[in-house]
DNA sequence: TTATTTTATTATCAAATTGTTAAGCAAGGT
DNA sequence: ACCTTGCTTAACAATTTGATAATAAAATAA
């Protein structure tokens, strides 16, 4: 099961990034990482990471800044949001968690602790990413039937979606011109050669992106 | 507001108990005291809370084996669980997460932060029966069959009533058609393939919000 | 190179799907 | 019995989708 949680942690410092990368890394999550509030949020659109951890003090946008930025995009309502201070304070704790994150964390940083921590919150908020493909800032969602391409939606209509998602679910392998029609159409239904390949054309038109590449004389393959 | 969230507190110092119990009625919460880790499981059993906070060191069974207790019980498989304690050392800290508890915090306490906390968590958590559902503005009450938008009360005939909630019981997610017939209708009662649209048709009326998308050839999904 | 095969592109049309409205029925209340 | 309400369906409109044919372009083989 090719299923690790993704964690993005944003800070400004750069030993703090690397030890929480590390530790996290090392318990067998895919960690990303921003330096600042901006740039915080463009990951969190690309990466879309099943819990954030961020610090308060930032330049740009402070964590809550970003943590409400965040609950206000529907993307974002239910990801996971840690953060992670030298404040200490009862009364921007209290107001951390208010601004809907999850838990709040105070440095020094105990690395043992805080992967307990968010483990506990993964065991109580199971997120299920079984229906999620994601190739580099391509994400192919097929409980939500949509595409994002770099915080873009895409439409693709049934067949479109279908085909894209079969290709992009074993990307690099070529699918034979066969494996196509019976993965899509199945066996009864018969149609024309020519059929996949206006699909195949409308996909590369609405995503605009070269990504599928044809093997003349036996399939397409899906490469980012 | 007739679901009031209740709270056990195990802990043998009656300060403690005092204070915590004051700062959690005052928020509202319903709370029973337990002095010791033998009594709070009988509590426990007869009180059934949402929420139990554990004091590590106790008389009898400490606070990580009642803890450990009640996970291996069924009906507090899915309690919330918070450890309280002035031992402050990682290891400690760990144990206690790992031995399936939801969170962990430190004497002295604090109250705001503590009932920031205990909030933090019951807002990922919908303990009543998953009976209600809260998307931004919306909200739905299965129990009491009550849809209110922005304070404003809409009412809806039973079966939109339950089309919404399904749909919206997992906003994102396209309910195929099917997936809805065998929801609402069962596999027994046959429908026209018109009903559906009707019922959604009515629910986009009387809700006057843009919030159900149809996705062409698949089905219907929810999203604010 | 030329011929042949395979794929790309485009426009078009038929089929499938959904939206909308009104109307019929059944159940429950007055 | 009458009225109201909720559910389903029929009928039609509007829209979207998918398949194909026709033609161009590209790759491959002869």
């Amino acid at each position: 099961m090719e299923n690790k949680k993704k964690i993005l942690i944003a800070d400004d410092e750069p030993d703090i990034l690397e030890i929480l990368k590390f530790n996290l890394e090392a318990d067998g999550f895919v960690v990303e990482t921003a330096k600042d509030g901006n740039s915080a949020i463009e990951k969190a659109k690309s990466f879309l990471p099943d819990l954030i951890i961020l610090d308060i003090m930032m330049p740009g946008k402070n964590g809550i800044e970003v943590c409400n930025i965040l609950r206000q995009t529907p993307l974002f309502k239910n990801t996971l949001i840690i953060f992670l201070t030298a404040i200490s304070d009862d009364a921007s704790e209290v107001k951390g968690l208010e601004s809907g994150a999850d838990d709040y964390l105070t440095k020094p940083i105990r690395p043992k602790v805080l992967i307990s921590k968010v483990n506990a919150l993964f065991r109580r908020i199971p997120i299920d990413n079984s229906k999620k493909i994601q190739i580099g800032d391509l994400r192919i969602d097929r409980e939500r039937f949509i595409i994002v391409y770099k915080s873009e939606e895409i439409i693709l209509a049934r067949k479109e979606f279908e085909l894209l998602a079969l290709l992009a679910s074993k990307p690099g392998k070529v699918f034979l011109r066969n494996e196509i029609l019976n993965s899509i159409w199945g066996t009864e239904v018969i149609v024309g050669d020519r059929t996949i390949d206006v699909h195949i054309r409308k996909i590369r038109q609405k995503l605009n992106l070269d990504c599928i590449t044809t093997v003349k004389g036996v399939g397409y393959k899906f490469e980012l």
